[in-house]
DNA sequence: TTCTCCCGCCATAAC
DNA sequence: GTTATGGCGGGAGAA
């Protein structure tokens, strides 16, 4: 007998297809998405003390349940917009009572991030501030992107803003939003301008992309402004209209500053919403500053001018400012089209 | 057929 | 060297 046979070897990756029945293989990231759905159930026995989010079958969930909308909406039940204080987010537990993948729990914080709702202490952890610092962020958003001329970038009438070196998805999220602070209030905005607007096409790698390249990286980053305005739409930021007349694809409103989800954790979690005082800015520019290398653009206000400035919530814009808006779109796309046929 | 966007590979940063 | 993070695009469900 050999002394090797008393050695346990590690199992074959395949040999949880028996518990999911599959006839597949079952990929590294599958084996963690069933071992963390195994955990739940432990947890669910145990003290887990949490709410739980037991993960059906992935055959029976449908994809529009799985949307980065939803996860989001389940991820603002655990940590509210309106909590008081900090809360330490852990992102291996929290997916797990998610029953998601990490790698969409970065998706989300990241956004969040991006939108000083959380920064990033630690590997792993994520130090929670809600909504609480949101209304002044977006003032300085606002500035920013007047900084930029967004709104002249928008018709054609400026430079689109420099590509991000990192964070992109972050980065991208501030400029998204950056579009709808510097227009009127009830300004529609798509996508597909958005990305043309956020994307940077004098950058030095375009010169040496083929048309199918630009079409694909075009493609991605529209992707990518879906899963952000996805997780806006979440935290109550904008709105997706759809049914227009003019443009088939779904336009975006700002709705912001941020919604109340429900009336009941309006009761449970709510104070009143104020903005962040500047002395509290300041006091915590050393934590949102961070010393990653993968940094946003735009971290902390940096000047008490920036304070004074106020977001526009014009609520009696004239309806003809959509059509104005749509018409802009509507040209964006037909020289999109007509560039795609030269 | 096109739109929407989930999923997970894999490169890079962080440790 | 290992692990954490996040860019990216394939491809499948929804419209």
């Amino acid at each position: 007998m050999n002394e090797n046979d008393n050695i346990v070897c590690t199992p074959k990756r395949n040999v949880l297809t028996e518990v999911t029945n599959s006839t597949n293989n079952v990929s590294p990231t599958a084996n963690l998405k069933l071992l963390t759905t195994v955990a739940l159930q432990e947890n669910a026995v145990g003290n887990f003390n949490a709410v739980q989010y037991p993960t059906p079958p992935s055959s029976a969930v449908h994809r529009k349940e799985k949307s980065l909308q939803i996860l989001c909406d389940r991820f603002l039940e655990l940590y509210p917009l309106h909590s008081n204080g900090t809360i330490e987010i852990q992102l291996d537990c929290t997916a797990a009572r998610l029953g998601v993948e990490k790698r969409r729990m970065y998706d989300i914080i990241n956004i969040l991030e991006a939108m000083q709702c959380a920064v990033h202490k630690r590997k792993n952890t994520y130090l929670w501030y809600g909504g609480s610092r949101l209304n002044a962020f977006l003032k300085m958003l606002k500035k920013e992107g007047e900084n930029l001329k967004l709104s002249d970038a928008l018709r054609g009438k400026a430079p689109k803003p420099p590509a991000p070196k990192h964070k992109t998805l972050g980065v991208m999220a501030q400029r998204f939003l950056m579009l709808f602070l510097v227009e009127p209030q009830n300004t529609l905005i798509n996508l597909e301008m958005a990305v043309r607007v956020l994307i940077d096409t004098n950058n030095k790698n375009r010169t040496i992309l083929s048309p199918d390249q630009q079409d694909r990286q075009h493609k991605s980053k529209v992707r990518r402004l879906y899963d952000i305005a996805n997780v806006f739409i979440s935290v109550g930021l904008i709105e997706k209209v759809s049914g227009n007349s003019i443009l088939k694809k779904p336009v975006f409103k700002y709705v912001g500053p941020f919604k109340v989800k429900k009336p009941i954790e309006v009761i449970l979690y709510t104070p009143p919403i104020t903005p962040l005082s500047m002395l509290e800015q300041q006091t915590h520019n050393h934590i949102l500053m961070g010393k990653s290398k993968r940094k946003l653009e735009f971290t902390a206000p940096n000047t008490s001018k920036e304070i004074k400035l106020t977001v526009n919530t014009t609520m009696d814009t004239p309806s003809h400012k959509w059509n104005d808006i749509l018409l802009v779109a509507d040209m964006e796309l037909t020289k999109m089209k007509c560039g795609k046929i030269l």
